[in-house]
DNA sequence: CCAAAAGTGTTTATGATACACCCATGA
DNA sequence: TCATGGGTGTATCATAAACACTTTTGG
């Protein structure tokens, strides 16, 4: 026998993505124009609607493809949002997910195809519903997270300085940091590994290159070793 | 003129409460044999869906009161679970919640009429769908959270000991703690009222009782004060 | 030769941990 | 008087924070 819930209320239920980039100076979030009712030509978080078939992680990862072309990136729920009244046209609760990606990395698929576009964490325009308070709530999760997982690097080309990684920390917390602390602090962990390449674009002595190492990461999680920054 | 997104899948939405209580030794949790198809007899954490009128957080007291009688509790959103098979009558989302009650101020209200029964952390029984994962989850959610808030004084009454709240970290945190080093962390935090009264129960020379001192709490917080346990 | 960013260690302060004895009381 | 849990402080260790000068090289 197959029991159904007949008399219970269903529910639209959306997925919308806090997608935050990064581009040597700047934390930023990619927004894009909404082209449909109601709203429509409004800014707005890159959304869409859960389908039967698939969990809230593939329809984010399938939604963020579908307005971005941009595919396998980290991805993390952030909350489930469901004031009655957050979206005028129909009762729709939305499930939140963030997502950091390297901004250089995704420049050609960002193309003209897509009407999506960075704007900058401290300066972005109106946008829909409760959009303003989701992207709060992502940024402080985002604030803590990366004190506890590396997951900063998502934000950074494969290659990168230490002043990169360490002007991506100050544009996350918010605050500046000293240059010699951080990177001891760094070191001290361990988990990167210094190329024999240097970037010669911002100075004339050029700065080493560093690479995550995520073999040496998983290895020292799994010995034990917690991430703390 | 009003737009509706008729194309879109609608899906039900439960919300499943994860309690926890403490009795002076135990971190526990409360469960409840499911009355409904399918399933029925077996134990789950306190569930019901999510109805129109309400967001997640009214449904989550409606359902906790309706199954248990208690009202006006600590009540945090954890996760949403969304699986698409995770309950095989029918595609459910499970958005799922925790609370923190004091076992002891409601024990009559959890007494016969309600078949919800308290069961340790480290040995219930099996529960349907994915209610493990969640209070796996949960359990997370909490260990980290009672080092950054002060929630874990919803457990206890509202006059206790230092030794109890001693043995409520350790079972929160699974873990021993110093006794002396205890004490003084917590008095340097400086947010409990010492009273002239002394619990005479647990040892013939009686332990001092204090409150939680929720005033000077907020006016710490507001002064930017962070809890740091 | 100089402007601009890179690279590099040590000292100090703060917080975390380890640790052991006396006290009060009811039985 | 003794068994039981309650209460108390200090020394050490580890981590965090403050801090300034030298190096490189293209223009």
């Amino acid at each position: 026998m197959v029991y159904k819930y007949d008399l219970e209320d269903k529910v639209l239920l959306a997925v919308d993505c806090i997608i935050f980039g990064f581009d040597e100076e700047d934390l930023k979030i990619l927004l894009i124009k909404r082209d449909f009712e109601p709203q429509k030509g409004n800014w707005s978080l890159m959304g869409g609607f859960l389908q039967k078939k698939e969990n809230l992680d593939q329809a984010a990862n399938r939604i963020l493809y579908h307005l971005t072309g941009i595919n396998d990136i980290y991805l993390e729920q952030l909350y489930t949002f469901s004031e009655v009244d957050r979206d005028p046209a129909e009762r729709t609760i939305s499930t939140a997910y963030y997502a950091l990606i390297n901004a250089k990395d995704h420049e050609n698929v960002l193309s003209s195809d897509f009407s999506a576009k960075w704007f900058s964490i401290s300066d972005f325009p109106d946008l829909i519903f409760d959009h303003p308070e989701m992207i709060e709530k992502a940024m402080k999760r985002l604030r803590r997270r990366v004190s506890t997982k590396p997951i900063g690097f998502e934000l950074l080309p494969e290659k990168f300085t230490m002043r990169q990684l360490q002007k991506l920390y100050e544009a996350i917390l918010g605050t500046p940091l000293d240059k010699r602390n951080f990177i001891n602090k760094i070191n001290s962990l361990d988990i990167l590994v210094k190329l024999d390449e240097k970037d010669m674009s911002s100075s004339r002595k050029g700065s080493y290159l560093y690479k995550f190492d995520t073999e040496k990461y998983q290895q020292k999680i799994s010995e034990g070793f917690s991430f703390k920054l």
